[in-house]
DNA sequence: GGAACTCGCCAC
DNA sequence: AAACGTGGCGAGTTCC
């Protein structure tokens, strides 16, 4: 039954939300427009330079051969063209709509370096036509006013557009330099940024109540490291040893994370593999002794794999479904019940309904109906926060102002006199005030802050905890 | 000549 | 049996 009161609250409560995000809108978020200027700049000279060097190739020869005055190395469809018609090479997956793929992944399996040249001139045309030429389209005065929708996404999550606030490149540390170090607070201000800990695991267990999973989120002990365990069988993963590192990373990013979202283990073989520095393909009979990444003791991951009995890409799929089956049918039953259930419950009812009240109705595959209300709920946490501190800022009359959010983290540009005060009341609203409101909030919250020094551009950020009294 | 689609790629 | 969730955006391509 639809709880009408909730649904109302959440009507309500996208009110208030939208009028906080247009606050965040308002203020905005400094530019260094000089900055930009020159680094648009240095980039087009970098372009022009890989584009010559790409002109040196025999994949661009043969490209230009085929298509004389029209050659456009931006074209997908000319270079599907090239590889798999004119040499002949063998595809390596189909797009959605059948076409030879020819994103990153596909092209570095061709196995021909010339490729490499043109990657360099994609990511580089990215960070110049996407980042860059967006913030500079998008100032006025030096400051972005990126937009925060929340009638656009099924799940009940933000968007953000003009520029796109929620996409600027943090992973690749040459992109992420570039696009962040023209991010600024106002002159005599400091970054502040403040991410919920795992959120969507939280929210995720507030839902399907998992007594497995309930005793991780209370006693802070680390999954990640315990599947990095149970898939590499290793007695204990040092994090601080950068090969255990990896093989915790590998197990968060190549099977936790795309399990919870709903994918198995066959994708997760080959992204554990691309972590470890393994060939995942399975025409391989045997893995290298050398391949992968090593050990301190010199003993390399294939070779630490074969002693398991796990000696090619095939057994190590072989492994994965077992490992899968354990973790859904074994670890985390009631999670996987509750999957079942809530999914059985919307094909019978035609909708579900959010623990923060939302409906969700129409059309949706199986891991659409169990993703969906998580992810809703977990942003719906920030923006609760969010409309709490807006409010606060106003009454108290802060100088400081949260200038952004992605999903579950904000951004706050604070003056410095107000940090120790801004910081406080941030994890008063975040961690206690919330769960003390929402009460089908069954887990502790946590949240991790990162700060930049004054006047410092956005990777300047450090790990960053309010000090004792 | 512009709308709509497709692909690739950035974030969570 | 089925098989990775949500967006925005640039550039190329297709369609009218």
């Amino acid at each position: 039954m639809i709880d009408k009161k909730k649904l109302f609250d959440a009507y309500l409560f996208f009110h208030e939300g939208q009028l906080a995000l247009a606050e965040i809108e308002r203020a905005g978020i400094r530019i260094d427009i000089e900055k930009c200027l020159a680094v648009r700049q240095d980039l087009s000279d970098k372009i022009s330079a890989c584009e010559e060097e790409f002109k040196k190739t025999f994949l661009f020869q043969t490209w230009e051969k085929t298509f004389s005055d029209r050659t456009n190395i931006l074209s997908n469809v000319q270079l599907e063209h090239v590889l798999f018609k004119v040499l002949k090479l063998k595809p390596i997956k189909a797009t959605a709509k059948g076409r030879n793929a020819t994103d990153e992944e596909s092209l570095m399996q061709l196995g021909i370096a010339d490729v490499n040249v043109l990657l360099r001139y994609r990511k580089l045309r990215k960070i110049r036509d996407t980042y860059l030429e967006g913030f500079i389209r998008e100032q006025t005065d030096g400051v972005l006013h990126p937009f925060f929708n929340l009638h656009t996404v099924r799940t009940y999550r933000s968007s953000s557009d003009h520029p796109n606030f929620q996409n600027i490149p943090r992973r690749d540390t040459f992109a992420r330099d570039i696009t962040r170090k023209v991010i600024f607070p106002r002159k005599g201000h400091q970054l502040l940024e403040v991410d919920y800990s795992g959120l969507e695991v939280s929210i995720a267990a507030c839902y399907h109540k998992d007594p497995e999973m309930l005793k991780y989120l209370k006693s802070g002990a680390d999954l990640h490291s315990d599947l990095a365990k149970k898939i590499f069988n290793v007695p204990v993963i040092d994090k601080t040893i950068p090969v255990y590192k990896k093989l915790r990373d590998a197990a968060k990013n190549g099977f936790v994370f795309p399990q919870f979202y709903g994918d198995y283990y066959k994708n997760n073989v080959d992204r554990i593999c691309d972590w470890i520095g393994l060939s995942p393909s399975r025409e391989i009979k045997e893995w290298d002794d050398s391949a992968g990444i090593k050990f301190p003791s010199g003993l390399t991951i294939a070779q630490h794999l074969k002693k398991q009995g796990i000696k090619c890409p095939n057994d190590f799929e072989a492994h994965m479904a077992r490992v899968e089956r354990w973790f859904w049918k074994e670890k985390f039953k009631v999670y996987d019940e509750w999957k079942s259930k809530w999914v059985t419950s919307y094909q019978k009812q035609g909708y579900f309904q959010t623990l923060t009240g939302f409906i969700c109705k129409g059309e949706m595959r199986k891991n659409e109906v169990v993703n969906y209300p998580i992810q809703g709920s977990a942003f719906h946490c920030l923006l609760w926060s969010l409309i709490q501190l807006v409010k606060i800022q106003k009454k108290e009359g802060w100088d400081s102002r949260i200038v952004g959010q992605i999903h579950d983290s904000m951004i706050v540009d604070v003056n410095p006199a107000e940090l120790m005060h801004v910081a406080k009341v941030i994890k008063k609203v975040t961690c206690e005030d919330l769960p003390r409101v929402w009460q089908w909030i069954i887990v502790p919250l946590s949240v991790e802050m990162e700060l930049c020094p004054v006047d410092s551009d956005w990777t300047c950020k450090k790990l960053w905890e309010i000090p004792e009294t």
